[in-house]
DNA sequence: AAATTCAATATGTAGCTACATAATAATGTC
DNA sequence: GACATTATTATGTAGCTACATATTGAATTT
């Protein structure tokens, strides 16, 4: 867009954020229709409608059909994160990748994995326990359970040599995703294949897929101590 | 849309999508142009955009001027994550909000928050620690750095009954922010505050944010054992 | 008065045109 | 051949129209 024609949508939104958060709109309000902040902008609905749904994204507003739009009440700080496939972010930090099988198994589900899937039942599902090293130490410890029923191919994979981790990324869509956030402190075994005192304090990343209701799987990531997650910019 | 009208763009999108794991499109390939793609599915190339757009937001394409449109090599899981302000996160689990102000002073930056702000000498910044309670019991910690030349009238808050948190995030919009989680062993101070064990882990929340060039706050929160982060839906 | 129906309304989506912009490819000049 | 210039091309953006859809609120019926 030319800077001195009309308003581009990011303009729009940059303005009408700046009116949020100047308390011309405060939290709670209702905005002016779409078409009516067109007007006072000097711009065309649809470029509002643009800047509307990039702030809906951000969580800054709500919109609703014929309710209109309204600032949030209680702003939230919205940021996206990047969980790569281990092997892309080992080799990205000019590290050598390794990969070693520890454990591969069919069990029953345990109710801490039932739980995760939200199953009313336990299953038997593939259990698959991993560590992935960089430069030859340890660096993440994966415990990971798929379901067999809607992954049946996986038993044919050669899990010695490649992870289930690439191999459920690359070839398992997923449609929901559920991933967290912990801290805990590494207990014996954990703390054995990672090389790393007792008590060490690591951040665990847990994800889960399911593809439509279907369970696909679901990991336990234990990293090594000093690990860190940081958001896209 | 109607379902059996012309293609909607998140149709499209599922498409595009399905190609893409179905490795009609692999990971590295040049992807048909827009309005080739719009003629073959039968939509307009508005409509393929759209979809294209989310795709990239999504990670899973990237696209260029001229360049095309191509699948990402390395695909990874992007999530996105809500941080609300500590007052209402307590409120929501339905616990009762507490705040007590443990210092507040004026200081030259060490070399850490300089690295955390990329600040090349050291400032006088305010500093503020503070505990936020949640049912009397602690929950998060934090200790805050404020730039007082961007931010000159946080000196005149009274910071014993409001906390910086709530202050700066409904005062002052960000331009860029950075966001780290991690995981840490409380250590002597942090545990007495936390009222926790020495050396048990604890989720640490690190959040940076400029307006512009200029720095505004960085937060080192320290969460209560056994928090939790989760993607939103 | 309660329930149902229906019209009004604000946002959501699709398609079209026109032009902007960035990156590449082709061309011309020295 | 090296460099600068220009044309080409694919995506990005803005505006318009038209219609879809959800939700509110009023009107109507029971």
């Amino acid at each position: 867009m030319t800077i001195d024609s009309r308003l581009s949508w990011t303009q729009v939104r940059d303005e009408i954020r700046a009116r949020i958060l100047n308390r011309t709109y405060a939290p709670g309000d209702k905005l002016p229709r779409d078409e009516d902040l067109a007007q006072e902008l000097g711009c065309a609905r649809t470029t509002v409608h643009r800047a509307m749904q990039d702030l809906s994204l951000a969580g800054l507003v709500e919109r609703k059909r014929k309710g209109g739009t309204r600032v949030k009440s209680d702003p939230v700080t919205r940021a996206t994160f990047d969980i790569p496939i281990t092997r892309r972010e080992v080799e990205q930090r000019g590290s050598k990748y390794g990969y070693q099988l520890i454990q591969r198994s069919v069990e029953l589900t345990p109710p801490a994995i039932m739980a995760r899937f939200g199953l009313p039942t336990a299953i038997k599902m593939m259990r698959v326990k991993a560590l992935h090293l960089s430069d030859n130490r340890p660096f993440i410890l994966e415990d990971r359970w798929i379901d067999i029923r809607s992954n049946p191919d996986i038993l044919e994979v050669d899990l010695t040599t490649q992870s289930a981790n690439e191999w459920l990324v690359l070839h398992k869509p997923y449609s929901r995703l559920d991933l967290r956030f912990y801290a805990m402190n590494a207990t014996g075994e954990i703390a054995k294949h990672l090389d790393t005192p007792d008590t060490s304090a690591v951040l665990v990343i847990e994800r889960t897929t399911w593809i439509g209701a279907d369970p696909i799987t679901t990991v336990q990531a234990v990293t090594m101590p000093g690990y860190q997650l940081s958001s896209v910019s």
